[in-house]
DNA sequence: TGTACATCAGTGAACGCGCGTTCACTGATGTAC
DNA sequence: TGTACATCAGTGAACGCGCGTTCACTGATGTAC
């Protein structure tokens, strides 16, 4: 959450910011600073979530803020920058979401973790629309994702891997798939199993990669528009896929 | 796919066209009129497909067909309604695609008739990238689709239904589902199956649900990059989950 | 504690761009007698 | 078959808009001696 403010706050040409923290120890400039970033930013995400991304301009947060449109430059080299900024604000506000869901939750029980985190991730989507369609809808034109959001986006498939080295550890029978698993599919398991380090077998870490897959699906169907006339009301139809879903991970309460 | 064509004949402001059809019997200026019709939504499909939907503009499409930019107005009263004849191809052409996918497949193959609906929705998606995104990523800001477009948009899920419907009649057994379904969305289900008019059962039918969505889940994932750094070839993947969900509806080969 | 200088925040005007849409118009094509 | 009129396609200029970004500038705030 602080990564991207940090960024912005070493953004202009070429200023030498005391490396300290955001404490009383930093000047009152920087001080103001600080807060002017969270308040370009914080009207930022008030234009994304009344109009969407593509309506989100510079001069419309500096209107917002009465001040000229230039002046935001001294804050954010460019309108990306600020998108930048907002991307990963919406995959850490939906990822701590979820990660404070799934740490209220019994620890031993799985089906209440998994449970947990998919509910938290639906009403922070139905909550925030736009800044879903941000980061999970088609990629805003024109612009390319730096690095700085791979982390934040990572930190959803992060806690679902920690669940499912609980449920591989905790000795539960995952249902057996009836589907082979091809060796260049198992290559690409491989490699992944080695970049998390965690000791979950094929089946179960493919099988967690579909109801990873199937929870964000229907997110979509539901916020996009799929779901219109059919399933207005996609609530119920989430819960029973989300615990379909866990009944195929072999979760169960304890 | 002639339906949006039929629309925008009409559009001009009182135009008595003859009801005939698209023939030698219709005049020169009619033929004319739609062979354009068909350029302007070809160059713009073609705009659609290098920059995206947001980046779709009339005077762009008129200079790419070196007319004056009212000219465009002729034939569409607006930008939203070119827009529109693009969903509904977009729509009507990955409903193409996978409808003849499936009517190739040997019809008792109950298995090869999903996973050719399934590897053909991905191979449309895959090669026109910005289409799908366009009917199936984030809603276009400030674009409310017109009822025109429901039509095309149900092909696929009316296809899989097609394919549910003898799967039940089949009588393969479905694999029991562990998850109750409450009465609430029971009740969405029974509607559902009133428009319909089919004998799915309801664990079927909602099994079905979950493949359709985890259908475009995966291509959602994988065309908006959720998928990078960790399934970069997702081909395998998407065989994969392809071929699970067939066993959670009991596909077999014959 | 006071002074001189450097660094900052913010301004307002401007550039150049592309967009959707309207409008009065000119020729060309079709239609009715 | 020829003529008079209506209807069409397409033009080019214009309106009004909002955008991202740059630039020279003015005060205010901080820093070094």
């Amino acid at each position: 959450m602080l990564s991207f403010v940090a960024i912005a706050l070493e953004i202009p040409h070429d200023v030498d910011m005391p490396q300290s923290e955001t404490t009383a120890t930093q000047g009152v400039r920087a001080r103001a600073r600080a807060e002017l970033v969270a308040e370009i930013t914080r009207s930022a995400r008030t234009q994304l979530a009344e109009s969407g991304a593509a309506a989100l301009s510079l001069r419309a947060v500096a209107r917002d803020l009465g001040m000229a449109s230039s002046a935001i430059y001294r804050y954010f080299p460019s309108r990306d920058a600020l998108l930048t900024a907002l991307i990963i604000e919406s995959y850490n506000a939906l990822g701590e979401a979820c990660e404070r869901a799934h740490d209220e939750a019994d620890p031993t029980d799985l089906l209440g973790r998994w449970r947990s985190i998919a509910h938290a991730a639906r009403s922070w989507a139905t909550t925030n629309p736009h800044e879903y369609a941000l980061i999970y809808g088609s990629p805003v034109p024109g612009y390319a994702a730096p690095d700085d959001t791979i982390d934040p986006a990572t930190r959803i498939p992060v806690l679902l891997l920690r669940l499912l080295e609980d449920v591989a550890a905790s000795g539960v029978a995952v249902p057996e798939i009836g589907t082979p698993v091809s060796t260049s599919l198992s290559a690409q398991v491989d490699s992944m199993r080695e970049q998390i380090g965690g000791e979950i077998d094929d089946a179960l870490l493919l099988t967690g990669v579909g109801a990873w897959t199937l929870l964000f699906g229907l997110l979509n169907f539901e916020l996009f528009g799929q779901f219109v006339n059919t399933f207005d009301d996609a609530a119920e139809m989430f819960a029973f896929q989300v615990d379909a879903a866990a009944d195929r991970l072999g979760l169960v309460a304890p």
